[in-house]
DNA sequence: GATGCTCCTGTAAGCGCTTACAAATTTTTT
DNA sequence: AAAAAATTTGTAAGCGCTTACAGGAGCATC
């Protein structure tokens, strides 16, 4: 192998020089190889191989003004919900030879907008979001680039602008509606910490409205917000079920959360369901495994993410001259975490709902 | 806010003609603002906010002849032990000022190297990869760049090559031992698939080395390979639980397959640890909360990216100019989902070892 | 009031790539 | 066999940025 100046990386003009061509019949040989003749062609080639040329694609987005890159925000690649979600994504667009820039912004709006500049600098030719708690400036900034960009998980986004999502808060109000049809009475939240994140606000505010629908509050000392681990779960689950009375059902903002809530309440002592009904949100595979398995309310996580990147390929394919906004269907799953308020075995209520049981 | 030409991004041009300079003070005004006196700083700068402008990163990694990235390449990031690391790689690198470009090979070194070449277009300053399998070719194109670049997960790496690893054979040496000494002679292994992964070969070498060095073997009928998902794990586990004689320990690739293996010793009845232990490897978030708590290998995930990262970083510094190799520690950590065999409750064995007390 | 110095700012080149256009070659037609 | 047409290849410009170098303004010194 002849290894050229190991100091430059190889550029047209090396390959160029290396084949006894031109730059423009290697760069021609790259990308419409059927417009270079055979002989040249496969000389060309062969000195890409041998050089192991790359083209550079700074150069190569200021040429073309496309980078062939999309990027991505989510809060945190640590949680489940948001690893398969951007596997799907990365994987929809691999497919369509595309390369995935991917940011965190730690459920922090300025890191949010810091990396969004990342990505706007890096020319990503499309920008997936999630949620809808983006600061201002940094949609101002999308929309005077004219960048195709999606925000994912929540249903509806403003005017004019896309997403794929779902109806946070609505998406709370079958699951608590099915507990107080068995008959709940003190229903506390364990959710996600609200000020970061408007999904998890929303799904509070979800809950706050199925109670207030059935003449229920949620006092302030029944909701508690904990960071997505478990520890953090079990410990705000600890502090909601040491309350007087004691809550007989946890709705939880996701199911890392019920995870937590489910092992807390072994510990503590409480029988699940019998004693104390647990409700998650998102059915992670985990949840239909767990002793007892997990009711929560199934997102289809990677569904949602293929049409985000379905979306952000159709706009820059043309095909799509608008924002467009998907609805994608959440389904209340039962499974054995929930159960008839301690003292009213309300069966005919339960199943009055006709909810379907959990696979 | 007067929004310009909204079908081009605005360039340093745009900003030098709305703050009435050149275009060198516009560059030095953002580069070395002290540079510029502050009343034409102040100018530019409100034209840049007004104008959103974001430097052109490819035009700027063709001036700068670097690009400010580095790429990482995980198998997958819809695990646990990725995702997390990944997390730590990604905020070490943003907190040097740098953005991470991710790729996932899916477990296949075509996938890789396919993603690499990507990588070294967008013209990644420095390269993190998974194991040690790369395909030759990509190693000699990193090398030929004269590419900063690390494995992370194995040790020791080839002569002249970077990790931040462990050694993933002699890594189950301890777990193992720990089983026999326990009276296990009946030992099953749920491995990864070794095809795809050499560190899940490796894994699968050492539990056969330990068990040959105590005179015992792992028969292929003893070593099911299963995908990283808890229906695979399940099944495999079935097929190792349903022989005959029953293996009286398990010991598993990873957590998650030992999560699967649990929950299977629970379908069929087998209590855990008195039918059977199960030991896994990783030391997940949840396998301390697991009932019974798992028996595992701790892996220093995050300090082993970030390390990784920082090992990184220091080449780009010129701080390191040699490759270097750092092997972190691993731990064998005993909780309750390991016992005395079945008949032979070999405490003394076990208490000889010392091993220490899970948290 | 020149001269010399310092401090800023502007001009212009070049990073590696693609492509319009021109030039060269081959093929087809007359 | 010459001319016209079709195909292939080469030349050179320009994408947006940074920076070496040149030029201009302001100040102190003689």
């Amino acid at each position: 192998m002849t290894t050229h100046d190991p100091s430059h990386p190889p550029t047209v003009a090396d390959v160029a020089h290396a084949a006894r061509v031109s730059t423009a019949t290697v760069s021609r040989a790259l990308n419409r190889p059927e417009s270079v003749r055979p002989e040249l062609r496969a000389r060309v080639l062969a000195s890409v191989a041998r050089l192991g040329y790359v083209a550079h694609a700074g150069a190569r987005a200021l040429t073309l003004r496309r980078s062939g890159t999309v990027g991505v925000i989510v809060p945190t690649i640590d949680n489940a919900i948001f690893a398969s979600g951007l596997q799907a994504f990365q994987r929809r667009m691999v497919l369509a030879g595309r390369l995935v820039l991917l940011a965190s912004s730690d459920y922090d709006a300025d890191q949010e907008l810091a990396q969004a500049d990342a990505l706007l600098a890096r020319g990503v030719d499309a920008l997936a979001l999630t949620g809808l708690a983006q600061r201002p400036q940094l949609i101002a900034k999308l929309v005077q680039r004219g960048l195709p960009w999606v925000h994912t998980g929540s249903f509806p986004a403003p005017p004019a602008q896309a997403c794929v999502g779902f109806r946070n808060r609505q998406a709370m109000g079958p699951g608590v509606r099915y507990l107080l049809d068995l008959g709940h009475r003190h229903v506390a939240m364990l959710a996600g910490i609200a000020s970061a994140n408007d999904r998890a606000a929303e799904r509070i505010e979800g809950v706050r409205q199925a109670l207030r629908a059935a003449g229920l509050t949620l006092p302030p000392r029944r909701l508690v917000q904990a960071a997505y681990t478990l520890q953090a779960a079990r410990d705000g689950a600890r502090a909601l079920l040491l309350q007087q009375p004691t809550p007989t059902a946890l709705v939880c903002g996701n199911d890392v959360l019920a995870w937590g809530a489910l092992l807390e309440c072994e510990a503590q002592g409480l029988a699940v369901p019998q004693a104390v009904s647990v409700l998650g949100f998102d059915d992670l595979e985990l949840s239909r495994h767990w002793r007892p398995p997990l009711s929560t309310v199934r997102v289809p996580t990677e569904a949602m993410w293929t049409l985000a990147a379905d979306y952000l390929l159709a706009r820059l394919d043309g095909q799509v001259a608008l924002p467009i906004q998907h609805e994608v269907e959440v389904e209340l799953i039962v499974r054995g975490s929930t159960g008839p308020a301690p003292g009213r075995p309300a069966k005919a209520a339960a199943r009055a709902r006709g909810s379907p049981p959990g696979r």
